[in-house]
RNA sequence: GGCCCGUUCGUCUAGUGGUUAGGACGCCAGGUUUUCAUCCUGGUAACAGGGGUUCGAUUCCCCUACGGGCUACCA
């Protein structure tokens, strides 16, 4: 069976390169019927943020990327279980342990480090005899153990899912630490102790873990357990190139959220950041992706986060909703925005609306208009091409017009009207759509006035152009 | 420094031992048009460089360049 894992440490809001990690796991176990698990690898005190496993939860829960284990799995709660197979290496000869001090190695690094030689621990704490063990600990020296890399394989290879076969020598891997003097593992052991023991098939994980993959299978076979596949995925780059980090666009994911952008969008963009089905399709559903993912057609290169693409996919994705879809989403984006609204005039402003948005903030920012009372330079309400008069004569015209309807019930019937108030008269286009826009919106850039009646109802627009009208005449 | 990984339009990418190197975003121009957006049409623009292998390389191999990652009692 297909398991997968995302295996973040708390240190802090999820980005979007974890995020995408989430998703391209999500993504292969759903897409063969697997399993995916979410594991908490919070095994440094040091770097630990309070709160930061809710932040993993709340953006895995908002893009929909629930997790398959029902029981939350937190690393420092499993101590015991790395400590006992510590002490299996340990017994066997595998391992050893350390008692060098931090200044020793530090000195040891930059003696190295001076004469140019690759930097590495020397091994000094394997020559230590049972009694030189005891007597240390006797002084209440707290050792470190390290894994006493062997001789053979002087390379290790796998057939990694992304890059194909990779090769790294081992001759120069240094006899690194499994577990540190606090009792905790570190990263690498407790990686692969759980990765077996949840059955993990693939580990898909970023491209900067390529060079420790082969502590990884070397501690597989001190074991003697077969390593699960490995998919290292290209990396997620800023403008600079460089991997996302503090200083480069490590946007937190829920930033987009609260800046107007989907869930699907996000799964669909950062989904492509990498990968392609092999057509020309560029816009998916969240099923659409499940179906069609192959771990197999992800990229090689890095890929930078471009944010024309990001805004082009969730204009796409807007337009794609229904209406009534649209408005859960605004409403699960700003609650507080709903409240105290007509239903009703909600949904046609809505509707009026979803070709002019890129976010949903466009629309919670941007469409006051249709449910305050407007305020604007009664100068905006002449056309450039148009005077005074032909404005106010095209005012007064629609008003009298819509006062004679007997009631609209799509933008088409408004245009009718619209179109009517032009040909009766001697106006232009100009002359009577401009200034009624103008009158109902208040912005000089809006939706047509044959939309916009339609949205505000007649009462409302009525009201809206005699306020014009006499704004004019003053 | 050492060890690794990578390189097709500005960006995301397709692609093959022989293609006019395809699509999308962006940008530019035009159409529709009262504005903005949508929509439609067209345009701009790429195989990092050098050696091989081959009848023929963007594609396979090597080198170089460039970019990136790793090199912790961090993950």
């Amino acid at each position: 069976m297909i398991k997968t894992r995302f295996a973040p440490s708390p240190t802090g809001k999820p980005h979007v390169g974890n995020i995408r990690t989430a998703i391209f796991n999500y993504l292969h176990t759903k897409s063969k019927d697997g399993k995916f698990i979410l594991r908490i690898e919070d095994t440094d005190r040091e770097r630990f943020i309070p709160g930061a496993v809710s932040y993993i939860e709340e953006s895995l829960r908002w893009l929909g990327l629930a997790w398959d284990n029902e029981e939350k799995i937190h690393q420092s709660k499993r101590l015991k279980i790395y400590q006992k197979y510590a002490d299996r290496l340990l017994e066997e000869g595998k391992a050893y342990k350390c008692f060098c001090s931090k200044e020793r190695l530090t000195n040891l690094r930059q003696e190295q480090e001076k004469q140019k030689l690759p930097p590495g621990y020397d091994a000094c704490c394997r020559k230590l005899t049972v009694g030189d063990i005891q007597k240390l600990e006797k002084e209440g020296k707290i050792p470190v153990v390290r894994f006493k890399v062997p001789e053979n394989p002087k390379e290790v290879v796998w057939d990694d899912t992304i890059h194909g076969k990779v090769s790294i020598r081992t001759d120069i891997q240094e006899d690194f630490i499994i577990m540190k003097s606090d009792g905790y593992p570190t990263y690498h052991f407790a990686n692969i102790i759980d990765d077996h023991l949840m059955e993990i098939s693939t580990v898909i994980r970023g491209e900067e873990w390529i060079p420790s993959t082969p502590k990884h299978i070397l501690l597989y076979m001190s074991f003697g357990w077969q390593p699960p596949k490995f998919a290292h995925m290209p990396l997620i780059v800023g403008r600079d190139g460089k991997k996302l980090g503090k200083r480069s666009g490590d946007t937190a994911i829920m930033d987009y959220r609260e800046r107007g952008y989907l869930a699907d969008t996000m799964l669909n963009f950062l989904a492509l950041l990498g990968w392609n089905d092999g057509t020309t399709q560029e816009i998916f559903t969240r099923e659409e992706l499940i179906k069609k993912f192959d771990l197999h057609r992800v990229g090689k290169a890095p890929a930078v986060f471009d944010l024309d693409r990001l805004n082009w996919i969730n204009g796409e994705k807007i337009r794609a909703m229904k209406v009534d879809d649209l408005i859960k989403e605004v409403a699960s984006f700003n609650s507080n925005f709903m409240k105290n609204k007509d239903t009703d005039l909600f949904q046609r402003a809505l509707t009026v609306m979803q070709t002019r948005m890129v976010t949903l903030k466009d629309f919670t920012d941007g469409s006051g208009f249709f449910f305050e009372d407007i305020k604007y330079d009664p100068r905006l309400l002449i056309f450039k091409k148009s005077t005074q008069d032909d404005s106010l004569g095209g005012l007064k015209n629609v008003l009298e017009l819509l006062g004679q309807t007997k009631g609209i019930k799509s933008p088409k019937d408004a245009d009718k009207i619209m179109k009517k108030a032009v040909a009766s008269q001697s106006l232009s286009n100009g002359d009577v759509f401009w200034p009624v826009r103008v009158a109902l919106s208040g912005e000089e850039k809006s939706p047509s006035p044959a939309e916009l009646i339609w949205a505000l109802g007649v009462e409302e627009s009525v009201k809206r152009i005699e306020a014009a009208i006499k704004l004019l005449e003053d």
